[in-house]
DNA sequence: TTGTAAGCGTTATCAT
DNA sequence: ATGATAACGCTTACAA
């Protein structure tokens, strides 16, 4: 049997009150003598609250969810370490859910994380559809919610994201400053806010240049190196593109495999710009240009902003913060030659 | 406020113990017409047990802390996953703790792991010490740990590991069958149980073959990429070294890194060989000869033997298992000529 | 088949 | 400055 309050004050000669008292600091009222003796036992008896029952009065588990597709995407380890280093910073603990995307499994966790009765939550969801069910669920009982990465919807939750429309545009303003007109895309899947805002950018900056915008050249793929691949391969097979931009790096990984089996090189004979800059992508031969965006600093900031409502209580506004993304020059892209 | 099991048993006219059973699906003695109207009820209210409460009574979380250094480390995201996966599937939660290898914080976790009423820990550890302090901890409590990865100690705690040292001598055989003598060898901290291990393959496959035991091949490191790139250097400077076994993929990445920088080609001037077989190193080029190990599994089965602690209660005997590491041939090893 | 009541380990309220 | 006691929301003997 653990050791409880009971023990201490049993041992102490005082009331549990008091123990309570010494244990969260009250500052008012107790006799210094006390509060010594009472430390003294806590100490020699290795005591520790605990926190179940804690939470059972003040409501408050200082746990947070954090309901993310796949950690073993790479972008993911990064945001995630983002959030568990502020979160531990300040207390909480992190429960982590994989996903895969599921609509199904994404509701399923945020009920699970409500019954689990966290602070609050931090959700990247894939599945448009699930936010309208949000709603429903998260919303009439407050439980605070700040959307990460995928979308972000200002109007009813709090979220982080970059802005991937600015994202999408650096990266074809820069192929079209290297003289690249005919410029295939690579997206992820249609309904992602994010895919959507990123190719808003795309078409700007196409519009920009005054150049037409060929919805031939756009494929959607999703997120993964072989959806990336077959992508590539029908794009370089059916159109005279020059230089191709991809949603994320790990389906540029797809298209340098694409390119090789073509053989076809990168640069010389087609440019590619990825999205993310995750670690070791330097590795690649030729070192893969791409667009960075500070995940780690995304996930601290959605745990600050979660905590800033967790601690505010009830009726804080939302909070929605575009981070800025920043093109990175590496090695795959080069100037059209003609 | 929440609703709760009173709102349900009040709106059902059946007293607060008629719900619970129902809840808990007692096969006992419940009427048909009652069980279906309370359901109907909590289905109607939409109610969820408030599980902290439930936890106070029965002792059990549902919830297991995952200890590790970081996520961010390419390796840990599989192992993850696995655990996740299998919790999960068993309703169980998982806590997500990176220590950055810091015996402070790997302990402060395993006590906020306790205070949090895990039913149990995985844990990776770095330190060799905090495993001493470990006992004192957990073993009198009798929480439920299963040690991860590295090193594993089958006295005390259950344990999942591959078998190191076959894989050090996996490595190191396919180097001395392709004729190379001088082998250099970036190994990980010292301390580390699986480092050892790993080296002691290595010298188990040199003495097989009749080849002396160098110390000044044998450099450790800290399995990051930079702590295997100045290895390298500081290898392929001073030695005749014809092939470089890294105790992780990272660290040979480190290793691709400073020969470039050398002018020396991977694998004609060096062979490299790497361990964990970690996503996408197969982009490197030359892509990577490594040792896989199965981690999504050793991950999946860490919770399983962890679960079935759990569950089995008391005085369960210790499991500890080793997995079979294999070596993956690719392209950075390569016959030496003479 | 159903209900009453005790209790889990805390904190919060109100006395003393 | 300290203590008695009622919650918190549930499960589980023990009754009925």
């Amino acid at each position: 049997m653990a050791i409880t309050i009971k023990d201490i004050a049993r041992k102490a000669n005082v009331s549990i009150t008091t123990v309570s008292r010494v244990i969260n600091q009250k500052s008012e009222g107790i006799g210094d003598s006390t509060r010594k003796k009472v430390l003294d036992i806590i100490e020699e008896l290795d005591y520790r609250p605990n926190s179940i029952a804690r939470s059972m009065i003040t409501k408050q588990t200082n746990t947070i969810g954090l309901i993310i597709p796949d950690i073993r995407n790479p972008f993911f380890p990064e945001l995630v370490r983002g959030v568990e280093d502020f979160a531990n910073q300040h207390a909480y603990n992190v429960f982590l859910c994989n996903t895969d995307g599921e609509p199904k499994r994404e509701l399923e966790y945020i009920s699970l994380m409500k019954e689990k009765n966290v602070d609050g939550i931090i959700f990247t969801y894939s599945c448009a559809e699930t936010i309208h069910q949000l709603e429903e669920i998260v919303l009439d009982q407050k439980i605070p919610l700040v959307l990460l990465d995928r979308g972000v919807d200002d109007q009813k939750f709090s979220g982080v994201s970059i802005d991937n429309e600015k994202a999408g545009y650096l990266a074809t303003k820069h192929l079209l400053d290297l003289s690249h007109t005919k410029i295939g895309c690579i997206t992820g899947p249609a309904q992602f806010p994010n895919s959507k805002d990123r190719l808003n950018g795309y078409r700007k900056a196409l519009k920009e240049a005054g150049i037409p915008f060929d919805q031939d050249l756009i494929l959607a793929a999703d997120f993964q190196m072989d959806g990336g691949y077959q992508a590539a391969k029908t794009l370089l097979a059916k159109k005279d593109i020059t230089a191709i931009f991809a949603f994320n790096d790990v389906m540029a990984f797809g298209v340098y495999q694409a390119a090789a089996e073509q053989g076809m090189n990168i640069p010389e004979d087609v440019s590619v710009v990825g999205f993310d800059n995750i670690n070791y992508n330097q590795l690649l031969n030729p070192k893969l240009t791409t667009i960075e965006q500070s995940v780690y600093d995304m996930g601290e900031i959605s745990a600050k902003i979660l905590l800033e409502q967790i601690t505010q209580g009830g009726d804080v506004k939302n909070k929605t913060l575009y981070l800025e993304p920043s093109l990175i020059l590496r090695e795959s892209t080069k100037k059209l030659e003609n």
